[in-house]
DNA sequence: TGAATATATGAACAGGTATTCATATAATAA
DNA sequence: TTATTATATGAATACCTGTTCATATATTCA
């Protein structure tokens, strides 16, 4: 009865979420990131190699390896010295497949 | 036949569109932007209403409209004074649901 | 026209974060 | 063990951006 719809609760999603939402998509939001994510996409490869074809430092790339681990959007697997990366699982590609249709159209 | 495969090509995204695709999803990683998307995914609402909802500044919330209408994820009705967002299309909520299901999991 | 209401926007500030350097940790080989 | 290589990480810096205030623009009504 309130003259402004305040408490509108159609369909919509608990606020909680939408913050972890945000912060889920935060991590997607840096071209660095996607660029990583883009280059394991098909094939694993180790922190070096991901280095050396960005063209930028190691220490950046491990940073940004961090932050894609810590919300479980990669695996590793450790063979010798090296530390091989890959997408977590495939609804991570659908995720970006998601974004490009957006931009693509 | 090189050490590193830095030439590997298999099915991967120009990187150009990968900067737009991280633009893209950086529009999407802010808990307003976010908040706002979510309340007006079934019904359009004024600008005043979408701060009432949120209960933040008019000013804060036309910022982060004009970010969602720079990317055309909202789409805008005048009547009167008022104007109201909705949505531009299905695909903003297929994004939203995509980035749910990772959290969800 | 002028007043009232709704929305948009420029400028400034504060908080966050991507990158880099230097260094630590870990694994292998000699 | 020591040397070498691969990766991780703490600290510092510089840049970016979300919020707010003040104000501008736009629409309606009297």
């Amino acid at each position: 009865m309130s003259d402004i719809n305040v408490t509108n609760n159609d369909c919509q999603i608990d606020e909680e979420i939408l913050f972890e939402l945000a912060d889920l998509f935060k991590v997607f939001g840096d071209s660095t990131r996607i660029r990583i994510m883009n280059l394991i996409a098909d094939n694993e490869l180790a922190v070096s190699q991901i280095a050396a074809n960005l063209n930028m430092e190691q220490s950046t790339i491990s940073q940004q390896l961090r932050v894609l681990r810590q919300n479980k959007l990669v695996r590793i697997r450790r063979e010798g010295k090296q530390i091989f990366y890959a997408l977590n699982d495939d609804h991570v590609k659908k995720i970006i497949q998601m974004g490009l249709d957006h931009i693509l159209e």
